[in-house]
Formats: C-alpha cells, structure tokens, sequence
DNA sequence: TCAATATGATAAGTATACATATCATATTTT
DNA sequence: AAAATATGATATGTATACTTATCATATTGA
C-alpha cells in the first residue's frame, strides 16, 4: 500500500501524531500526580514562576498561544487556585498574573514528573535521534 | 535567559509548536482554495477516496483519530455535501462512508494545493533537513 | 442458546485553539 | 487636546480532541 502521496509522508499528519502521542505522553504521566495539569496549564505555569506579574497578552507570547485561548486556560488556573489575577496598576486592561502559593507547591511538585516524560514522547527514537530531533525542531519553529 | 528545564528545549512543546505552524500554514493556504477544508477533513477526504465504504470506526484507526472526534468530522462534512453516511448492510450499527460526487470534485482541486503546502511547514530546514526531520517523525510515532 | 463480552456510534463534558467582534483603556498623530 | 490607532481582555462561534457513559447490535463462550 501506501501511494504516492500517502498521508504518512505528509509533515502536517506526521506532525499532527506526533502531537497526539505527547499529548497522550502527558496527559497519561498527569494521572499520577498530586494535582493534574494539562501542558498548556504546565507552561503557563512554568513562565508564571519565572515572570510573575506579567499580563495575560505577555503570558501567551510567551509560550506562543494566542489570546483567546490564555484567558480561558488562566480561568481554569484561577478556579483550581493555582494563580491569581489582579488588575495592573500601570494599564487599567491588563490583569497581571502570579502563582499562589499552591500554585508554586503544584509546580514543584509536577515539574520533574514533566522533565521526565520529555524522553518517552520521543521513546521510539535513540537517543542521538532525540537530539537530533530537537535540533530540527527548534529550527523549523525559529521565529 | 533560557534556563535550565527551557520550554524551548521540550519536545512536548516544541512539538506542540510545530502542530501550530502546521495548521496555520494548512488553513493559511485553504483560504484560497474553492473548497475549505481543515487538514482533518482533507485526512478524511484522502482515506475515503482509496477506501470507500469503510466505516466510522476504521476511518479513525486510518487516521490516527478517536471515533468521537470522527464523528463531528463526518458530520461537517455531510453537511457540507462531501460525504454520503449509510447504515451498513452487514452490520446495522455501522455507518458506511463515501464521497459524494462533490466531494470527489473537491479533493481533487484541494490534494495539489495539501502536497505542496507541505514543504512551507518545514520551510526553515534546508530539503536534507526536511527529509531527515520526516524520518525521525516517522520512526516516532511508529506502532 | 443464553449470557458475557465486544464493538459502532452517539451524547455529554472538559480543554484546547483560533478568528472575529467588541469594549475599555492607552498611545500616537495631527 | 481631539482624533485615529493600537492594545488587553472578553465574548462568540467553529473545529478539533479525548474521556466516559450509554445504546444498539454482533460475536463469543460456556
């Protein structure tokens, strides 16, 4: 089988599975956690730790998520309690961001668990292939 | 900056990334295209144009997709006219697809259009990169 | 054959993901 | 400073994507 231009040759299906698979990577590793996040929710998170008190807009550039979809995924982050929202000072639209304290026990807690689970998304490859991987990865997503 | 545990250095998130550039590209160029499509309704146009008469169930297998996201797919795709759903002869639970004569129409003006975007989704890699990057993510979402 | 199990499809619920429109507030331009 | 423009956030609408539950129908096994 597999003609010509078969979907499996295709990298937007191929990249669409691979998508798939670490999300499923994730999401299965989650399972096991203290409190479940997505990946979305992960880096979210993992920005906010290192810049807290940036705005919504700043967060989505970010970790390259448009806007819309940040203000729903902080939603879900403000409901479990694991960030809170405040009005800027210097720009009255801005909400700025920071963890809570639970928020900052959460990702302390996930953050190794999500560190391990880099490696068994790119599983079926060696090792020098992971790397190699990523190093084409990063270059057909430079900005 | 960068440090340690980057999300830049994470497969998750790079391939996320990757996923995005894709689809943007995919519905980039379906704008202009007589029919649009998503790049899972074209997956689900190809496979019924090779296999017609398959059911719901082996569609999502042939795609790598669950069969609930399949079955909103299917009915857009009613909907729009592309797709014929019948109640199987040989198993009353199943559902039987087909192109419509339109639908046949449109993947054959969309497929040239979907096999040459898909050189700009890994448009920053040089061709030997873009051949080997296909093999690596070949080899990784493997069953 | 009848019970247990498996399977195709759908429904409901949650979470992305993005486009477009709108509103509020800033910034820039004239 | 008033007008034009830009920007932060939200709302709405569409389309994935997956989980779990349920229903209908098949298949298997005792």
């Amino acid at each position: 089988m597999t003609s010509r231009d078969d979907l499996d040759q295709m990298p937007g299906h191929l990249i669409r599975r691979l998508n798939q698979r670490s999300t499923a990577v994730f999401t299965e590793r989650m399972k096991s956690a203290p409190v479940e996040l997505t990946s979305v929710q992960y880096a979210a998170l993992d920005v906010l730790a290192r810049e807290p008190g940036i705005d919504q807009a700043r967060l989505a550039s970010l970790i390259a998520y448009d806007r819309a979809t940040i203000g729903d995924v902080v939603k879900r982050l403000e409901r479990k309690g694991l960030v809170a929202r405040q009005v800027s000072e210097e720009d009255r639209r801005a909400r700025t961001l920071r963890l809570t304290g639970e928020g900052e026990a959460a990702l302390a807690q996930v953050a190794p668990m999500v560190a391990a689970l880099q490696a068994e998304i790119l599983g079926k490859l060696t090792e020098a292939e992971q790397a190699q991987f990523l190093e084409l990865a990063r270059k057909a997503v430079e900005a």
